[in-house]
DNA sequence: GAATAAGCGAGACGGTACGTCCCGTCTTAGC
DNA sequence: GCTAAGACGGGACGTACCGTCTCGCTTATTC
């Protein structure tokens, strides 16, 4: 009745696919993307390489996949998904990510395995960064009815996220980068989104 | 006066130190830090392995010590260093570091790394970044003789700096963030900089 | 009956097993228990060095086995197998045999790497040299009703055969060691042998 | 007033001959041919690297040279450079030498660098035991009468010597190659010296 | 119920890099 | 000019992983 017709053999054990792409994505963000070898995936999820193999032809495959697998299972984005969420939530949510040394991790490593294999970072970005940005951007929108260009309130977020990136990703390790850091960052921004 | 005993044996060849970090550094940007390896840097390099090992005891020693040196290297340092540099050619030079490809591979690399091994960044941000900063820093006092703190000054910074790299590491890869998205930014820098 | 199971996994490459024995008694003949490196060793032999290492726990013992190896395909064997052999063809093979330069090749290198290493010769002595002499012997005792002790008949072949042997590695290399210097040890050796 | 020139500078330390062709010599018994290195040969000397070479062109080179030295320095040779030496002492003196495990080193090693390197055994051979046979060959002439060819007479000393370095060499490690075995071979030659 | 087919763990395969050691050569300072 | 010291390019060492491959076994579907 089904319309998806069982292939023939045995079929696929599907928790292998959890726990592959569970230590994939553990791996990626401990050690990198040369140390997200499959080998090192396929023992920590405790099966063979070929099952790996089987499943995706290549470790950026495997790591996209896994990347957009994991955003399934993060809660917060729950929030982001709202048409108009509660902007000290949403305050809270970044500040937390920001400081969140896995999310450091992830994104560090996206960016330097980015130079031979970009399109791991185009996924990341596409899956978590502009969503949000849209979503700020409509938010801003509705607050300046629509008077300035797009390119201005884009550039407005550029330099607002851009400055926590670039603390985070960059910047001197000192804890500073927290809610008052972003706060003084949003101080600023509502200036350049006031009257000239 | 100066005491330093030259020591027996014959001494190191200074050609084989330049052709190491060049190779080493050039490797580092094309594959990154696990694909530079030493096997690989002494084959460009033209040099035995010992050689290397006999100069650094660590890839990443190697690697911070010829970042090091290749900055003494590019003459558009000099630029910065002066006391008071023409700010329209500090923006050319800016422009032109950005759209960079080897600049932005090596930034990006390093910050990659920098999750397992953050030394490497660290080097590279004392070395080029912050002199910048400081000078930027420095020029803006000058202009608003200092009626606004240090704080408020680099979180300007940081959001022109940090919105331009944001653009360059992950921003979409459309080549936008040129002369006018910089003028953009800057325009925007001048209204927080302005009176309230 | 067999009961011996079959281990899991990929079953070894009896091929690789040929080539690398091939290979180390060619390098071994060429250039010595020295130069008969694993690394050159596997190069030859077209596989990489853990698959050396695999099967062989140390060079010498890859070396034994691949003489005793070497031995089994030598067809001129069979003659020496048999019970009551022609002693003229007998004669044939050992003069093609003294002749060769390979022969001479193997054993002056297993003589001078017995002085560090003596398993080697001793599994060359064991596998070609005693079963030849036990065949003379046992010629010559039925030849004699065995009325000379052991003793004497052996010190009469270590004569014809150390003669022989003397003159391949030692003596001057002019080519006279050939069938007409065999055929006069042989004709002594039957002084020796008849009546006192 | 003297001939010879003293050339300039520092003359060479004729302490250091001494002592580096007796380490080579050492090392060559100990570890043949590949282990007797210039780098070990000139530390057991306690002497630098470049004073080997500046002598010495090869390693070969040296080894010859110092074969012939040591041969200088052997007492027994004297016994043997008589006109007419006692036979009863010749026997001890040759039970002696093939007893000795540093000759048959010797002797293993120069066999088995005679395959790459001809020239070392061919200076022992010429050195050593050419002397020795035309000694033997002499001796036996005078007994005869010359009433043999000279090649029967160096095809028994051939058997008796060739008997005796099979023996040493390739046979079996037990310690029989002593004075019985010595005089047994002795015994032999003497049924073939006499008449027919 | 037997045949077929695909998944699975195990492990061998060729290849590359590791960091160390030693080789013979070279280039310096010091006597 | 000799000496000791020590750097040089080269190459082998034995180990560890890499991604691919090839086995025997297991599990399911199909005939």
């Amino acid at each position: 009745m089904s319309g998806t017709r069982r292939t023939r053999g045995r079929p696929r054990d599907p928790e292998a696919d959890e726990a592959i792409m569970k230590a994939a994505l553990e791996l990626f963000v401990e050690r990198g993307l040369e140390g997200a070898s499959i080998e090192q995936i396929a023992k920590r999820a405790g099966v063979a390489k070929v099952t790996v193999y089987r499943r995706w032809s290549s470790k950026e495959d495997l790591l996209t996949q896994a990347i957009e697998h994991a955003r399934a299972l993060v809660p917060e984005d729950d929030l982001w998904a709202e048409a108009r969420p509660d902007a000290g939530r949403l305050l809270d949510s970044w500040v937390h990510t920001l400081g969140d040394a896995r999310f450091r991790a992830v994104l560090a490593q996206l960016i330097g395995s980015s130079v031979t294999q970009p399109a791991l970072l185009a996924t990341y970005r596409e899956q978590f960064i502009e969503p949000r940005r849209r979503l700020i951007l409509a938010a801003l929108k509705r607050a300046r009815d629509g008077d300035d260009g797009d390119d201005d309130l884009n550039t407005v977020i550029d330099m607002v996220v851009g400055a926590a990136m670039y603390r985070m990703l960059i910047g001197p390790d000192d804890p500073e980068a927290g809610r008052d850091y972003l706060t003084g960052l949003l101080r600023q921004a509502e200036r350049l989104l006031g009257p000239p």
